[in-house]
Order: C-alpha cells, then sequence, then structure tokens
DNA sequence: TTTGCCGATCAATCATAGTG
DNA sequence: ACACTATGATTGATCGGCAA
C-alpha cells in the first residue's frame, strides 16, 4: 500500500497523498449553500416568536430539552398530533421556548410517531423472549 | 445535570454492531459512489435487505458515515482506497449525473 | 406572499460494543 | 479491570419542495 497512485481525475490541491477528492458533500457542513438576505428564506421565524430579548437568535446550538419540557409536550402530542397556532403560543410560555421549537418539536415528534408504527407493522403474535 | 436522566429508557441502550457482511457491503456502496453517497429508497430497501436491517439503520449507518468521513478524511484514506480497487466504476456515473444535473438547467 | 408540514439530512451527543 | 476508540441510535434543528 505504498503509492495509491491517482490516475485521471483533477488533483485537489490539497496536502500531499490525499488521492481521493473532495466532493461537494464532504464540504464543511449545512447552513451556507445559499445566502439571501438577513431574515425570511424558508419556513424559519414561524409567526411572530421570539420571547426574552431580542437576540438575534439565527445560530442553532441544539438546546436540550428539559425532562420536564419533554413530558409536556408528549402529553400534548397524545392529546393533540397537531397543535393549532393559540396552544403553540401557550406551550411556548409554558415551557419558555420559542413557537418555532414547539413547531419543530411537534413536527420531529409526527416523523418519529410515523416511523415507530413502521416498525411495528408486524410480529402477529410472539413475542420477545429473554434468555 | 438536574437536567433529567430519563434517558435510561432509550432503546439506544442495547446496540448491537452489524455483521461483517453487512458492513461489507455498505461500505462497497458508500466506497463506489463515494461522489454521492446518497442511496435512494429504493437502494436502501436493497441494501436494507442484502445486509438483513432495517431501512432506518441503513439511513442511519449512511448519516454517520458522511458526517464522520467528512469529519477526518484522512482517517478513512486506506478504507477508501480498500473499498476502491474493490469496487472500482459507477463513482463516475454519479459524477455525470450529478455534472449532467448541474447544467441541464442554464438559459 | 406567508406559513405549516413532510421527507431527508445534518450535527452533536448518548450509551454501548470493541480493542489494547 | 480500564482507558480509549468505533459505532449504532436519538434528536434539536436546517434545507428544499409543496400545499393551503
Amino acid at each position: 500500500n505504498p503509492a495509491p497512485a491517482n490516475p485521471t481525475k483533477s488533483p485537489a490541491l490539497n496536502s500531499p497523498t490525499v488521492s481521493k477528492q473532495i466532493f461537494p458533500w464532504m464540504k464543511e457542513s449545512r447552513q451556507n449553500t445559499k445566502q439571501k438576505n438577513s431574515s425570511s428564506s424558508s419556513g424559519e421565524s414561524c409567526a411572530g416568536d421570539k420571547s426574552p430579548p431580542g437576540q438575534a437568535s439565527s445560530k442553532r446550538a441544539r438546546t436540550a430539552y428539559t425532562s420536564a419540557q419533554l413530558v409536556e409536550l408528549e402529553k400534548e402530542f397524545h392529546f393533540n398530533r397537531y397543535l393549532c397556532r393559540p396552544r403553540r403560543v401557550e406551550m411556548a410560555n409554558l415551557l419558555n421556548l420559542t413557537e418555532r421549537q414547539i413547531k419543530i418539536w411537534f413536527q420531529n415528534r409526527r416523523m418519529k410517531y410515523k416511523k415507530d408504527q413502521k416498525g411495528k407493522g408486524m410480529m402477529t403474535s410472539s413475542g420477545g423472549q429473554s434468555p | 445535570v438536574m437536567i433529567l436522566r430519563s434517558r435510561f429508557l432509550d432503546a439506544r441502550r442495547k446496540r448491537r454492531n452489524f455483521s461483517k457482511q453487512a458492513t461489507e457491503i455498505l461500505n462497497e456502496y458508500f466506497y463506489s459512489h463515494l461522489s454521492n453517497p446518497y442511496p435512494s429508497e429504493e437502494a436502501k430497501e436493497e441494501l436494507a435487505k442484502k445486509c438483513s436491517i432495517t431501512v432506518s439503520q441503513v439511513s442511519n449507518w449512511f448519516g454517520n458515515k458522511r458526517i464522520r468521513y467528512k469529519k477526518n478524511i484522512g482517517k478513512f484514506q486506506e478504507e477508501a482506497n480498500l473499498y476502491a480497487a474493490k469496487t472500482a466504476v459507477t463513482a463516475a456515473h454519479a459524477v455525470a449525473a450529478a455534472v449532467q444535473n448541474n447544467q441541464t438547467n442554464s438559459p
């Protein structure tokens, strides 16, 4: 496995011995390919959200929801798989989350629900045995 | 940190690695489509069948593979060469498709 | 035109399996 | 036993497309 050598293709201007090219998908991350105006591009901002200050929290930071928040969200989800606008505002204030976060949580939860339903479409009788 | 350890009920507790053959098949696909490692739903179903795993697991595998590969290309270099030699071809197809897709739309 | 939803992905993180 | 790495799964959040 000395020099694999890279015939054809164009040499990627990189450090030595990086025979493989760097395809678009390998380029760092997300949230760049498009740089529109400062606000409003796709489904952001929802409807008037913002809660505490007027921070431009444009960058996400994977907030870890507390179990208390998750419990409330789950409870609401079992009551309604879809949330109406008024209820969303209510939840946002109650849980100290933005409307956008509530909306996204429900979307992800619905996807998860659908995925779970799928995985249980089989096994008619037998159950799991523990060794 | 009081932040709940309710994670104790996560299903991810018992995780088993895929069989060597399954990993072999997945890596073969990944490296033979390195220019665009995004299998279609149909391709995922086929891979899932060959590997005896679920489509979701195939999706997870590619998701993790893509991210981890781009995060440290060097670390996967030898693995890449190994599978590249084993399979070769096909990568050019995806490239051609991508190029075409990138020009079919231009005034 | 603006807003919500879906499907696919990303990216960070969790928890466990493997390896030395 | 034990630190460290490899890897499958989970999930908050983004992207593009589509419908209302």
